[in-house]
DNA sequence: CTGTTAGCGCATTCAG
DNA sequence: CTGAATGCGCTAACAG
C-alpha cells in the first residue's frame, strides 16, 4: 500500500511549485527548463493526478450519464453505440446504469444518477411519465430523453407514428384486410401506441371489410412467440409485430406450426435488426438509424453543455425494407 | 445558476455543525431531536452530497471500469449484463469504455480509464498481449480480464478449446470428413486459436480421410458472408464458424446460393446467441454461459476489492445445441 | 513566467 | 453525543 504521489512530491522532486506543476498540467506559461524538469519527475514518480481532487475544482466531470432499458439489446446497443462515438469524439466518458425496462426503476436510476457528479443525462427512457416530469424539477443538469416523448422535456426520438403510417400503408397496398397487430403495452407511448396508431389510422381509413385486431405481447422473442396461437386464433393475411423481436417470435411460431409465410401469411416487424435479415423468410420492416439518433443525442447534450439552446426531434431517418416475409393478400371468401 | 447546496447550508440551518450532519449522513451518533432537525433541513434546502469531495476524502469510488470490444455485440451484451446484476447488487457502477475490437484501443483505454478514480478494471479483452502485461505493472488498482487469458493475469473465460473439442467430436461422429472451418484472426487467443485448434484435435487424430481446411474471415456477420465462395471452394460437407456470426453468414451466403443445408452442407457456430435459433435452418451451435461469465467476473472483482484472493477460471458452463442445420455427412465418393 | 495563498465540500480526528 | 479544527489533492487568483 504505497503512498499515492501528489502533484506536491513532483513539485518538491523537480524543485518548483505545486502550481508550477499544475500549469504544466494544463497549459498554462511555463519555462521550457521547469517544463522538462517537471516532466522527468513525473515520470519518475510515476505520478497521475487525482480524478476526485481535480473535479472538485474544475467542477466538470466530463461524465455523462446514461440509462439503458437493457444491456443485451440489439436497439440499446445501436444506440450506445452511436453515443460511444460522439462522446469519445468529445472527452467524455459513460456512466451506466440500466433501468431493465422498468420506468420505477428508471426514475430510480435518474436520481442515482444525478448525485454521481455526472456533466448530463442521457435516458433512453421506456416511457415519460409525470414522475419524471416533477423529478426533472430539481434536476439542475441538463436532462435529454430518447425513444420517447413529452412536449416538456427535451428528446430525440424516430417517428414511431410515421413509422406506423408507412407500415400501414405498405400492408394496405398489398391488399390485406384481416390483420393482427401484436404490440406492446401502452405505457410505452412510442412502441405501444404511437406505431399502433399510425398503423390503424392508414391501414384502416376508408378501407372497405378491413380490420386490425390489437393482441398484446413482451418485448422479447419469446412472449411473441407464446402469442402465437392467439394471434392466429384471429385466421390474419397479416401479422404487423411492433418490433422486430416480435416479428421473429411470431415467425418461428408459425415455422414450427408449419405455417408459410408468406404464402399463408404475412409478417413484418419495425426496427431494422440485423437478424432479421436471416430469419426464414427473411423480415420486412421499418429500418431506424438507432446509431445516428444516439450520435445526435450526445451531440445535442453537448451543446446543452455548452449553454446552447436545443430543439427536440422526433424524426430520425428510416425506411422500409422489404423482404421475403410479405406478399399480396389472397383474400378468400 | 444557483448556488449549490452544501453540507455547511444545511448545518446553519439545521442549528448544527457540519460535523454532525456529515455523522447523520453516514450512520453516526445523533440525537433524535437533531436528527430530524437535519432531516427537515436537508428536504427543504434540496441537499445532495457532492460527489467528488465525498470521493476526495473517501478514496473509494464505488466505480469498476469496463471495457468492451464492442456495444452492439450480442457476447459483450450478455457478458455486460451479467455485469450489470452483480455490480447493482453491491452498489457499483460501470464506467464503460469501447475497444473497438482493437488491441491498441484497449490498452489507451486501459491508461484512461486507470486514470479516472475507478476502483477496480474489468477488461472483456480481444487479447492479451506483452503490452498489456507492461501496462499491468504500472497498475495499483485490481484488474480481471474477461474472454482471453494469461499466465499472469487474472481472468474469467469460457473454455474455449473444450468447446473446440466437443465440435470437433460431434462433426467427427456425424461422418464429416471435408470441413472447412471459418476461423478468425490468430491474434484473438480465445476465438482464432484455441477453437480451433481443439476442433482440429479431436477432429482429425487418427480420422482416415478426414481434412479441415482453415477460411479466415472478420468477426461480423458480413465478412464470414463475403467469405461464401472461397468456403465453398473446397466443397465442405461441413463449414465450422469459429462464432455463431460468421456461421449466420454462412448460412445466409448459402441460402441466396440455393445450396441447401444441412442437405448439401452442415453449418455450425460457437457462441449460442438466441437469434440463431431463428435461421433458416437453426443454427448448431455451442452456447455459452455469458451472463453468467459477466456476474462472475464482478464477484470476483468485489473479493479482490475486499482483500480476497481470487484464481482465474476458463471453464464457465456450455453447452452443446444441436439444431437443424446439420446432419450426418453424405460422404461421396 | 512563477511561488504564495486560498479554498472546492466533505469526513474525521480530537477535545469536550 | 457534539463542535472545532484539519486536510484529502488540486486549481486559480493574486502578487510578484
Amino acid at each position: 500500500m504505497e503512498r499515492k504521489v501528489t502533484i506536491q512530491d513532483v513539485a518538491t522532486l523537480a524543485g518548483v511549485s505545486k502550481s508550477t506543476v499544475s500549469r504544466y498540467l494544463n497549459a498554462g506559461y511555463i519555462s521550457d527548463e521547469k517544463a522538462s524538469r517537471i516532466r522527468s519527475a513525473i515520470q519518475t514518480t510515476g505520478f497521475r493526478s487525482n480524478f476526485f481532487a481535480r473535479r472538485l475544482k474544475t467542477r466538470d466531470s466530463k461524465l455523462i450519464g446514461i440509462i439503458v432499458p437493457r444491456f443485451d439489446s440489439y436497439t440499446g446497443g445501436r444506440v450506445l453505440s452511436g453515443m460511444g462515438k460522439a462522446m469519445e469524439k468529445a472527452g467524455y466518458q459513460a456512466l451506466l446504469q440500466v433501468s431493465h425496462l422498468s420506468s420505477r426503476y428508471e426514475l430510480e436510476r435518474m436520481r442515482r444518477l444525478r448525485d454521481q457528479g455526472i456533466d448530463g443525462l442521457i435516458v433512453i427512457s421506456v416511457g415519460i411519465t409525470e414522475d419524471h416530469i416533477k423529478l426533472l424539477e430539481d434536476f439542475d443538469l441538463p436532462v435529454i430523453f430518447v425513444g420517447q416523448q413529452h412536449p416538456e422535456v427535451c428528446y430525440f426520438k424516430v417517428d414511431d407514428y410515421a413509422a406506423g403510417r408507412v407500415m400501414g400503408k405498405t400492408i394496405r397496398e398489398l391488399g390485406h384486410k384481416r390483420v393482427v397487430f401484436a404490440g406492446v403495452t401502452s405505457s410505452d407511448r412510442a412502441v405501444g401506441i404511437e406505431r399502433r396508431d399510425g398503423f390503424e389510422e392508414v391501414f384502416s381509413r376508408g378501407n372497405r371489410g378491413a380490420s386490425v385486431t390489437f393482441v398484446e405481447t413482451g418485448f422479447d422473442f419469446q412472449s411473441a412467440y407464446n402469442a402465437g396461437a392467439e394471434i392466429m386464433s384471429y385466421c390474419p393475411t397479416a401479422i404487423v409485430g411492433a418490433t422486430d423481436n416480435i416479428g421473429l417470435g411470431v415467425l418461428r411460431y408459425l415455422h414450427e406450426r408449419g405455417i408459410s409465410v408468406p404464402e399463408e401469411v404475412s409478417v413484418t416487424g419495425f426496427g431494422g435488426y440485423d437478424v432479421a435479415a436471416l430469419s426464414y423468410p427473411p423480415l420486412t420492416t421499418i429500418a431506424f438509424d438507432y446509431e445516428g439518433l444516439g450520435t445526435m443525442a450526445v451531440e445535442n447534450m453537448l451543446k446543452m453543455l455548452d449553454g446552447e439552446d436545443v430543439v427536440s426531434k422526433d424524426d430520425v431517418l428510416m425506411q422500409v425494407v422489404v423482404r421475403g416475409s410479405v406478399r399480396k393478400a389472397i383474400n378468400r371468401k
